[in-house]
RNA sequence: GGAGGGGUACCCAAGCGGUCAACGGGAACAGACUGUAAAUCUGUCGGCUCUGCCUUCGAAGGUUCGAAUCCUUCCCCCUCCA
C-alpha cells in the first residue's frame, strides 16, 4: 500500500487565453502556489513583452520560475524540469498544492514525461556547427548526421537547423546516436496526482483580436523603452534566446531601422498568432487535458468548480 | 488640361504571345517537436465529379491556331508639368 501522491494542477493555454486571470482567481480561492511554465518569463527585466503579471499581483501571489536568469543566458527544458520539481516539492512540503501555469508546452511535456539522458548544450560546439552550416549549408550537416545517426537524419528535414545541430551535438559529445539514447529512456512521470487543464478558444478569430489589442497595450506600456534599457544594461544580440522572443525580436529590428514602426507592430502580432497556433497544436495532440473554452463568460467559475472537485477528491480541501 | 507610370489570386509582387492556375514573399490553415521551444521546421494555399475539367490576371471588344502578355475603347489609381 503506497501512500497517496500529493495533488498538483497544470493549467495550460495559448498566449492571450487568460491563463493568468484564471490562475489568480484560483490562488484566491484555493491553497495553491503558482509555478510559471514559461520560457520567456524566466528572463529578468523582460516584463512588458513577456506579459509577466504586474508587481502588485506578483506581491500577492508570488510565482516561481520567473526572473531566474539574465537575458544574456539561456534556459532549457532540462533545467525547467529540475526547477519545477524542486518548486513543487517545496510547495507540497508546505502543505500547499502546486499550480503550474503557462504556455511553454515542451516544458509541460518534459515535466510529464521526463527527458532522456543526453549531453548538455555545448556553446563552443554549437558555434562550430553554426560556422560549418554557414559555409556548407544545413543540408550538408544533414548528410553528416545521416552517417552518424541515420534514424534521426531520416526523421529530420535537411533544413531543420536547430534540431540538426542538436542531433549532431549529441552524437559528437556522447559518441552515440541520439536515436539510441532516446530509445533507452523511459517515462518519468512526476510523483503527483495531476489535474491537467487546458484553456482553448472556441473561436480563433476572437483570440486573434485579443492578441492584437494586447500587443498594442504592450507598445503603449513601453516595450520600446524596455528593450532600449535591456540593450544598454546587457550585452545582447538577436541570436540569443531572450531576443528571439516574440515582440522583442521585431522591436529590435525596428530600433535598428530594419522595420518601420507599423511593420514591427504587424509582424509582432503575426508572430504572436503563430505562437498561439503552435501552442494550440500541442494542446490538441499531445496532452490528455480537460479543456475549457477560454472565451466562455463563466470560465473562472467552471475551472474553479473542477479544481474544487479535484482537491476534495484528493483530500486537500 | 498636358506628359508619363500603373491596375495580376486574401495582401505585396514577378510575368510581358504558347512550357501560366500564373515565380517570389507575406498572411491564413494544418502538422512536426526530448537541454535554443515566444525556438526550429514541414505541408496546403482559385474551384471541381481532380492523372482531367472549369473559372481567373480592372471592364468590354478585337487580332491570333493560341493572350495575363499585342490592338481599340472605357473605368479607376499614382507621379510630374500646367
Amino acid at each position: 500500500m503506497t501512500p497517496p501522491l500529493p495533488p498538483a494542477i497544470l493549467l495550460m493555454g495559448p498566449t492571450a487565453s487568460g491563463k493568468t486571470a484564471v490562475a489568480m482567481a484560483l490562488a484566491e480561492r484555493f491553497p495553491v502556489e503558482l509555478v510559471s511554465v514559461d520560457s520567456a518569463q524566466v528572463f529578468r527585466d523582460m516584463d512588458i513583452g513577456t506579459a509577466k503579471p504586474d508587481r502588485a499581483t506578483l506581491a500577492r501571489h508570488p510565482h516561481r520560475l520567473i526572473d531566474l536568469i539574465s537575458p544574456e543566458e539561456s534556459y532549457s527544458a532540462a533545467r525547467f524540469r529540475a526547477d519545477a520539481l524542486a518548486a513543487m516539492a517545496e510547495i507540497a512540503a508546505a502543505g500547499k498544492v502546486p499550480l503550474l501555469v503557462g504556455g511553454t508546452m515542451l516544458y509541460f511535456r518534459t515535466l510529464l514525461h521526463g527527458l532522456a539522458e543526453l549531453p548538455q548544450a555545448d556553446a563552443a560546439l554549437r558555434a562550430e556547427l553554426d560556422a560549418e552550416a554557414a559555409r556548407l549549408g544545413w543540408p550538408a550537416l544533414h548528410a553528416r548526421l545521416a552517417a552518424l545517426d541515420p534514424a534521426t537524419a531520416e526523421r529530420l528535414h535537411p533544413t531543420d537547423s536547430q534540431r540538426l545541430q542538436r542531433a549532431l551535438e549529441i552524437c559528437l559529445l556522447s559518441g552515440r546516436p541520439m536515436s539510441e539514447l532516446l530509445a533507452e529512456s523511459k517515462r518519468q512521470p512526476p510523483p503527483y496526482e495531476l489535474l491537467s487543464l487546458a484553456l482553448l478558444p472556441s473561436e480563433r478569430a476572437v483570440l486573434h483580436a485579443r492578441i492584437a489589442s494586447r500587443f498594442d497595450e504592450m507598445l503603449l506600456a513601453g516595450l520600446d523603452d524596455e528593450l532600449r534599457r535591456l540593450r544598454e544594461k546587457y550585452s545582447l544580440s538577436l541570436s540569443l534566446p531572450s531576443m528571439r522572443c516574440v515582440g522583442y525580436r521585431q522591436m529590435w529590428e525596428a530600433q535598428d531601422g530594419l522595420l518601420s514602426y507599423p511593420e514591427m507592430r504587424e509582424r509582432g502580432i503575426y508572430a504572436t498568432r503563430q505562437l498561439a497556433k503552435r501552442q494550440i497544436t500541442w494542446l490538441g495532440n499531445s496532452f490528455a487535458a480537460e479543456t475549457f473554452d477560454c472565451l466562455a463568460g463563466d470560465l473562472i467559475d467552471a475551472v474553479s468548480r473542477r479544481v474544487n472537485g479535484f482537491l476534495a477528491a484528493t483530500g486537500q480541501r
